[in-house]
DNA sequence: GCTAGTTTCGGAACATGTTCGAAAACTCTG
DNA sequence: CAGAGTTTTCGAACATGTTCCGAAACTAGC
């Protein structure tokens, strides 16, 4: 994907024809850093965007395609100043590594929730993402995996990736007026435990690590049940 | 939790006091499926479920909390009638079936991705649905499991099945207007296989599998790494 | 220099979810 | 029956993302 593909009716700057444009797409994203480093990400709406920029709400869907379109430009911003890992030698440890690396990019930024569910958001990653990606893959073959294989279980991994930054994002306190309970764990905030015995079995004695190791112990029993199974089908 | 607990202010319907209510839970829930039924579901917005109740569109925000509320509501009324399976008696099998039920219950319903990000989601999941959470971490326990490892696994699967139905949402034909790649699986459409060597190898020989199958057997090679991983730690 | 084509710009408008404030209808207490 | 308290009802309004349509500004070709 090129550099501007992600906005819609742009050309290349040069030999350009028509009227010249007064916003670049750079000045969107500058802009739009600046609102959020002074005002908060959740101030980042279109129109207070155009106003930063001194256009018109409607001029700046002529270098956005959509305002999800904004945010995965933001993303790859992001993803270029946050993902760089150096992955490890081992295979299977630096298919760990990638997925991790991927996740606590993503567990960083504001609006990986509400992004994750845009349509072909895969494709639209910019560069460190997609090298990621590709370590995966690799890492997956060299454990003796086929091509086929890897991307199934690259596959996989995203799914388990997804769903943990969404659960993550939404187990925050964004509703202050919800019932909850005191568990000591936001996964399970809510549930009645009188209907979950086993749970309320648990009591207070809670997992202690964080969500990011459950997140990297969870990822790293899926890996070797991935490898495994891919291992015995191909008998 | 109560049936009546996403309702803001209702009270109980006995002893009431102030002005009747002209609209009741059931009612709205009834003109929900009508409006889904007649004109798609899609078509389901506040405006238009107080147009059908023909009531102002702010009277429904008394019987309901938010559209997110409606929509909860909708999936419990959706899982009463189609989240019911024999369980088998193996309780891997059964760890497998119950998180399936799960999924392919959740899979069927339109909102399924957008209702998955609520706050306290697991919370306020209704009867039979519980169960089946109940299930899984039952299942883990007679595999040997400790209780709070049981609960952990069920974390990991919930991680996994949430990420599958986000991506499974999505992966849908939304913009007909995005550039994609004949790759013969939306999973990876739009991705720009010059970048990606191991994925471009694979050309057209895509899994063939049905997206519910490799959902299913990468749910089976998670559970399998996560009793493992269990087993091994309670050394 | 004029026309045609192309691109950027932006005000008005629309549908959406949601909140505000006031009025109406009811029960209970005195 | 009168007032207090409570609940339901709703029109008006707000912020949001987004589209429509016309105007403005520029290049290329004649």
């Amino acid at each position: 994907m090129r550099d501007d593909d992600c906005v819609s009716t742009s050309p290349a700057s040069r030999g350009r024809i028509g009227r010249p444009p007064v916003t670049t797409r750079a000045q969107i994203l500058a802009a739009a850093r600046r609102i959020i480093d002074r005002d908060g990400w959740e101030k980042l709406t279109v129109r207070r965007l155009a106003a930063e920029l001194g256009i018109g709400g409607t001029t700046l869907y002529h270098h956005v395609r959509d305002r999800e379109d904004l945010l995965i430009q933001l993303l790859n911003e992001h993803a270029k100043r946050t993902l760089s890992v150096e992955l490890p030698a081992e295979p299977r440890d630096r298919i760990v590594a990638a997925a991790v690396a991927i996740h606590d990019s993503l567990a960083a930024w504001p609006w990986a929730a509400e992004v994750l569910t845009s349509d072909g958001f895969l494709g639209r990653l910019g560069e460190p993402a997609v090298s990621m990606v590709e370590a995966i893959v690799a890492g997956a073959v060299e454990c003796g995996c086929t091509v086929e294989q890897g991307v199934d279980i690259f596959r996989n991994i995203w799914y388990y990736t997804a769903g943990e930054i969404l659960v993550r994002a939404h187990s925050g306190q964004r509703r202050a007026d919800r019932p909850r309970v005191a568990v000591g764990d936001t996964f399970f905030r809510g549930v009645d435990l009188s209907r979950l015995p086993r749970l309320a079995a648990i009591g207070d004695r809670w997992p202690t690590l964080a969500a990011r190791d459950i997140y990297a112990q969870g990822l790293r029993a899926f890996v070797n049940g991935l490898l495994d199974q891919a291992r015995s089908a191909a008998r």
